[in-house]
DNA sequence: TTTAAGTGAATGATTGTTCACTTAAATTTG
DNA sequence: CAAATTTAAGTGAACAATCATTCACTTAAA
């Protein structure tokens, strides 16, 4: 028996997530996709049962990959602002490290595919982040909110500077750099609205 | 001469948006739109240069909706507090009251569409900003920030509260609903880490 | 020899766009 | 006032190109 190439499959996966990043979904078609991977068309059907398919495996597996590296050297014992911290550098760490699947994870979460790709995520990361939360409030060093609250206030800033800075401007269209001394500055501001 | 019929411009351009809410960008073919729309595919090139002009266009004149609606009754010489709690509601009221078009430009924003569209909104909303944050400053209601940190506390709360509205789900999974309460909640929290 | 990986060419369907044409309203002419 | 003319709106059928997918076939390793 003929064994599996895997470097084509990862080949495939990493030029549809470059394909889409650059001309959106829209610009991944599979006869494209097979000519940028140099493998036949065919072969993506070895891999994928369908582009659906194909678009889903990548969205599951690239969230999931993020969230692993989110919590690496997390948990959710640690002191509330030093877990936040925490989770603060590895995921600003991450998206600028990896601006493109950054850019493709982005495009996948506010498009409806994003809804069938939420469903297949694993609940471990929800789960820890329950139990974070809940110390912290416990041990009151943050206020009691509502999950949604907490983590719009919490989050969502973050997510906003890079965002600014992946697209490489600001609000006046001036261009931006997100750096440690920005991120530190946001970081306070969000601990200094959640402590208590 | 005959006299161009709007309701028809109109049609095109609220079936594309639903369209493209619905299935995506991949989901808009101009066949399919103009059996959407009863016309003939000839007709939407009256209106529109091409595909992509029709996407563009649909794009600028949303955002540009949203933002004049996101300006009423407000003023930069407001105090701030007063200033962005009317943002907030105005905000909140249109992406709550207009969700189709909310995920319209959701999905636009962080697609490779939204780089081009960036350039051609207006910048009168950009430059009262500025002067709401600038007096803000200047009479210390607000902490001095770089705008991008200032952004990114002020309003990206609020836009993750609305997504999580939109989708309907929270955090871990309950379904979700964003009412005044939690608005408010959300809303003193970032006064909070924004006053001197 | 067996088995699955991998292929290039071909499938019918659908794509964005155009074109020769008809229709209707405004304007000019008689 | 009405008939003729002009002008642009609007059309359905058609275009080549491209689409996702398949199939008969070859290749390579167990």
């Amino acid at each position: 028996m003929r064994i599996r190439d895997e470097k084509k499959e990862s080949l495939i996966k990493q030029k549809a997530i470059e394909m889409i990043v650059k001309h959106g979904f829209d610009g991944l078609s599979m006869q494209k996709l097979a000519k940028a991977a140099k493998v036949s068309p065919a072969t993506i059907y070895i891999y994928f049962k369908d582009r659906e398919d194909l678009i889903e495996t990548i969205s599951v597996e690239e969230v999931n990959t993020m969230t692993e590296l989110t919590l690496k050297g997390f948990s959710p014992d640690m002191p509330f602002e030093k877990g936040l911290k925490k989770q603060w550098n590895n995921r600003a760490a991450y998206w600028i490290n990896n601006p493109v699947q950054a850019r493709f994870m982005e495009q996948v979460r506010f498009s409806p595919i994003g809804q069938k790709v939420h469903c297949k995520i694993k609940q471990e990361f929800s789960n820890i982040m329950r139990e974070f939360v809940g110390n912290a409030i416990r041990n009151k060093e943050l206020i009691p909110l509502q999950t949604e609250v907490f983590w719009s206030v919490a989050y969502a800033p973050l997510y906003q500077l890079i965002k600014f800075h992946l697209d490489g401007r600001g609000m006046h269209n001036e261009s931006f750099q997100l750096d440690t001394k920005t991120l530190n500055t946001a970081f306070k501001l969000v601990i200094k609205s959640l402590k208590p």
